[in-house]
RNA sequence: GGGUAGGUACCGAAGCGGUCAAACGGGUCAGACUGUAAAUCUGAUGGCAUAGCCUUCGGAGGUUCGAAUCCUCCCCUGCCCA
């Protein structure tokens, strides 16, 4: 029997599950026998090339593998965009031009290097048209007649949407096994993703045996839920927070997600043992507006730094605690010294039509210098020193003569 | 190829000749309240010169005083049969 590595149990942190852990002990072993790194793999998409909190849980655990000098291995799946991951409703998105997919794996790059250790010794990263173009129709044939139609539709969401009545093309299939291909051309001996990669990333397993590979270990984090605290984070959906937002977006953000989701969160987002993240999530031990500012600094001082969060607390606390304007009050010019209401908003775009104009004014959402405004006829005029617009509680600015 | 059921606003889903800018739910926005941009409650949610008018119900035509609703052709999708 091998050692238990002393390590697994925080390297595998939050994991949701790990095919197999016998494996993964075996392999850590013979790795730290040999000296020889492992070749650690996850696959992005480059359709949507911005990476958010979601994504951070699973390169998080990546990072893990490299500090204990193991090897990441990012594919970028170039090729593989050309279908789209078929998960959920998803339809089929468009074909990305060489140029696209080239700026969107440099941005990729970029964004995830915030999480992972980007020394060259340590990540490696490759595009898989790099092998997937050069496959043969007759290649792809034989690669396809590994997979019968009813393994296919084990994948739960191949399977909803059958059952659902809803329409699955063909080349959807194509794509768990461009993805299992992938782990073979690279050789991995891990591939990490969430869980609704589970199907996908064993298919690799699969792959490698058919061609005499030892098979990869398959480990997936569960998907972190986004700021709805129902829907996956997912950026088509618009509930995430992605890791160049801004400090202050990235701290009311968080202070904006239901109370049932810190626990997930403190979780996945940051390294509070579960003891404490049990006290902080538990309303009579914590103010839930305490736990969460928690939760907000900490996510903040990971991508920015302590100043920064302190900063994103405060500006959040003065802002809307105590309904001060904000710091960095945005400034706007208006051409001419008076004009409606109406067009003010829409000038400034807080109303993207005259009618929802006049919806926010008789709502009493508008208000001009901290007077409201009850009437859509309202003649502003603009002094010289300017005057504060508020459109709701989130929306104000400063209009200046210009 | 045959049969059959569908394509409705941001999404899901009613409506099946006028009272339809289109029920209901979700989302979103706003207000109240609060413990925060949480929860809850209330309201709003095509556009415009807003008691009126204009443009929407897969696409193109047609019938009718009048169509999301009826007819024709086309496009797309599910299911059953082959």
């Amino acid at each position: 029997m091998p050692e238990s590595d002393p390590d697994i149990d925080s390297l595998l942190r939050g994991t949701a599950a790990v095919y197999t852990r016998e494996e993964l002990e075996r392999k850590l072993a013979a790795s730290r026998k040999s000296g020889n790194p492992l070749r650690v793999k996850l696959g992005l998409d480059p359709s949507s090339p911005d990476i958010h909190l979601g994504h951070t849980v699973v390169l998080g655990l990546m990072r893990r593998f490299q500090d204990l000098g193991h090897v990441a291995v990012l594919i970028i799946g170039d090729y593989t965009a050309r279908i789209g991951d078929p998960t959920g409703k998803s339809k089929t998105r468009p074909m990305l031009t060489e140029q696209e997919i080239d700026a969107n794996a440099q941005t990729y790059l970029e964004q995830a290097t915030r999480v992972l250790d980007p020394d060259p010794s340590r990540l490696e990263v490759r595009r898989n048209s790099e092998w997937l173009s050069k496959l043969s129709f007759a290649d792809t044939i034989r690669l396809a007649s590994h997979m019968t139609v009813a393994r296919m539709l084990e994948r739960d969401t191949f399977e909803k949407r059958y059952k659902a009545g809803q329409p699955i093309s063909v080349h959807e299939f194509l794509y768990p096994i461009m993805q299992g291909w992938d782990s073979v051309c690279i050789n991995a001996d891990i591939e990490l993703g969430g869980t609704d990669q589970t199907f996908n990333n064993l298919i690799g397993r699969d792959f490698q045996i058919a061609n005499d590979q030892p098979p990869q270990i398959v480990i997936t984090m569960p998907i972190l839920r986004g700021l709805d605290g129902h829907e996956k984070m997912s950026k088509s959906l618009g509930n995430y927070i992605g890791v160049t937002e801004n400090p202050d977006e990235m701290f009311g953000k968080t202070m904006s997600i239901p109370d049932s989701l810190m626990a997930e969160w403190f979780t996945l987002c940051t390294t509070v043992d579960a003891d404490d993240v049990a006290v902080l999530c538990d309303s009579e031990k914590t103010h839930p507006r305490q736990a969460k500012e928690r939760l907000g600094r900490i996510i903040v001082e990971r991508f920015y730094g302590l100043d920064a969060a302190d900063h994103a607390a405060r500006e959040f606390a003065s802002r809307f605690r105590e309904g001060n304007l904000p710091s960095d009050l945005e400034t706007r010019q208006y051409a001419s010294n008076s004009a409606t209401i109406l067009d003010l908003m829409r000038e400034v775009g807080f109303a993207a039509s005259n009618s929802e104009a006049r919806r926010l004014v008789s709502q009493g959402a508008v208000s001009i210098n901290d007077e409201k405004i009850d009437d859509a006829a309202h003649a502003v005029s603009i002094t010289a020193e300017g005057i504060i617009l508020r459109v709701g509680k989130r929306r104000v600015c400063r209009i200046v003569r210009g």
